[in-house]
RNA sequence: GGCGUCGUAGCUCAGCUGGUAGAGCAGAGGACUGAAAAUCCUUGUGUCACUGGUUCAAUUCCAGUCGAUGCCA
């Protein structure tokens, strides 16, 4: 990698702590434009729960991965990865940095950094598999992940269904062992990327969760949700901020009720994400306050100089 | 003012006839390869309101103080 190759920076973090107003500033700092990286925010109908950004932002800079699907669409992160190198392909014609901004780290990662090569789900396998964890429970699947692949089954978390399932799925459609097609290696990407982490005190993100998922009550998320529910069994919609109102309209709980659970669930993402993230030591972190302390950063001095 | 009830983890509360305490929720930490805003794992020491008394021993019994609450006036 040389500094002619071009960049992505990659402006990650936990919801709500500020990645869309640092992501478009920095974009048009760097006269630019931006990959979302949001596994929600692809959704078109799915605009307020999902803090998406606003016609007025969109406007600002040129997005991409936003709005691009409907909630019925199947989409998953190879697709994701595969399109993005596509469309940063077209981009490094015409730009030398690109943004990359979102807050779903399994995407980030695959664009980064590659994802195995591995069959997309089979609905047929998927619903089988689902109707054995119904009626023969997750003993059951531990099992015959034992036999068909004892290696990964002594490395996965065998409480963990969904995990189960994906292995085992993997397993019956190619018939070899998931683990022999793991293979975990970092591909070699046509571009240089800097990863920047944005971060807040705990208390600090956590007020702007809650004063954000008001917000959002205040912008009509009742009614995109309501407008959604007869959909509520999709993938896309098993969301933080729809669910919680789904159970709602189901009579289950009280809407004051929901939405303290939204932000219950929000906060716990944020969370999860601050782990994923953490756990990756190639990020910088900065405060979304910081954005002289990251337009410092020698790989942006470099493309702001010339 | 009188009578009664209550005061235990951030919150809601359990603790039978005395042996220094435990659930749910919140919170915290972690995992993560085509469902990822998903899915899953781990994690509960706090002057038991305060001050005295009884007792080998009090969150538990007794008295008083303070606070909350209900009924009566």
């Amino acid at each position: 990698m040389t500094s002619d190759d071009p960049l992505l920076v990659v402006v990650a973090g936990p919801t709500a702590v500020g990645k869309t107003s640092f992501a478009i500033d920095l974009a048009r700092r760097l006269s630019t434009e931006i990959i979302s990286a949001d596994s929600r925010q692809f959704y078109q109908e799915m605009k307020i729960g999902t803090a998406a950004p606003t016609t007025v932002e969109l406007s600002q800079v040129k997005h991409h991965f936003v709005h691009q699907l409907s909630i019925g669409d199947s989409y998953n992160v190879s697709r994701f990865e595969e399109e993005v190198l596509g469309q940063l392909e077209k981009l490094f014609t015409t730009h030398r940095v690109v943004v990359m901004t979102g807050g779903s780290g399994l995407y980030i990662n695959a664009v980064c950094h590659g994802i195995d090569l591995l069959p997309d789900p089979d609905p047929v396998i998927r619903e089988a598999l689902k109707d054995m964890l119904a009626t023969s429970g997750i003993a059951a699947l531990q099992q015959e992940l034992r036999n068909v692949d004892p290696l990964y089954a002594l490395q996965v978390d065998m409480a963990n269904p969904a995990r189960l399932m994906r292995a085992l799925e993997v397993c019956r459609m190619t018939g070899v062992p998931y683990s022999s097609l793991r293979s975990n290696k970092p591909r070699k990407r046509p571009f240089r990327t800097v990863k920047l982490g944005l971060e807040l005190p705990r208390e600090l993100l956590y007020r702007n969760i809650n004063h954000r998922v008001d917000a959002m009550m205040e912008a009509g998320l009742f009614e995109e949700a309501l407008a959604l529910y007869p959909n509520r069994h999709l993938n896309a919609l098993n969301t933080v901020g729809y669910r919680e109102l789904f159970d709602h309209f189901e009579g289950l709980v009280s809407l004051e009720f929901a939405v303290t659970k939204i932000k219950v669930n929000t906060r716990r993402y944020a969370k999860r994400q601050l782990t994923w993230f953490k756990k990756d030591r190639e990020y910088l972190w900065f405060s979304p306050e910081d954005m002289s302390g990251v337009m410092a950063l020698p790989e942006l001095m470099e493309l702001t100089a010339k």
